[in-house]
DNA sequence: TTGTTATTGCAACAAAGTTGTAATAAATTT
DNA sequence: AAATTTATTACAACTTTGTTGCAATAACAA
């Protein structure tokens, strides 16, 4: 697919991206836009941001869908591939810029890897 | 919670369990089991025995549940903490025996993790 | 055998996400 | 600048997975 048009959905939902430090919910990013951009126009503007190459999404704990910005990956191929954390207290959940490595197996093939983390973050290991 | 009472529905839930190699989606354990077992009783029997450390659950890329025999786990807390592997081509999910460690990370406490890896099974490799 | 209470089936619900379609609005062409 | 093309949007309806309240049933203990 891809992003074709500049429209005012997309510009809304990049706003809201640019603005925060953390990965977000789309669920989240619905509720933020309610009244201006209506429920699957959100979820058809994330799926081709993340077409581009924009933003990556993720499963948290409870399967639910998060996206955050991508750092260098193209309309081509997702570079992306690092560990999310997700905080149980607070409930934020962030990109780790961590390494991890996975071991070859023995039969299988290994095309992808999502490693979720979770524990007490930052402000609320305190 | 916990198994209290031995009824037919935790009997066959079981029996599942025992003849399959492989880990099992809640959704497909309710089609299986479907004119012998009411859907929420199957969620709730899955929900007991994983209580019980009889099986484990995780989810998988779409975020719907899976649910395996434990090894080594017990009421009080669930040892069994493994990557899972899920087929892109057959869909069949497993639990893999190899141990990924994962970095202390700076601020954050890590109390949970979890791994999912995707690609090629045995069957499907050829 | 009876009494207690965990378990079950049922139906209704909830949350997250998807889809078809007609109307709208970017972007391109003239 | 207007007309044309076609991607994008809103809306409503739907799908899927999982949850919940409650009355009826069935384990198990006494």
């Amino acid at each position: 697919m891809g992003i074709i048009r500049k429209t005012e959905a997309v510009g809304l939902v990049l706003k809201e991206f640019n603005k925060e430090v953390h990965a977000i919910a789309a669920v989240e990013l619905i509720k933020r836009l309610d009244q201006k951009i209506n429920k699957s126009t959100v979820y058809r503007v994330l799926d081709k941001l993340e077409d581009d190459g924009v933003l990556h999404y993720f499963l948290d704990t409870k399967g639910i869908k998060w996206y955050a910005l991508c750092n260098d990956c193209s309309k081509v191929q997702h570079q992306d591939v690092h560990p999310h954390f997700q905080c149980t207290e607070c409930g934020t959940v962030d990109c780790l810029e961590i390494n991890v490595t996975i071991p070859e197996l023995a039969n299988r093939t290994i095309v992808n890897s999502q490693i979720l983390l979770s524990g007490k973050c930052e402000l609320c290991i305190n």
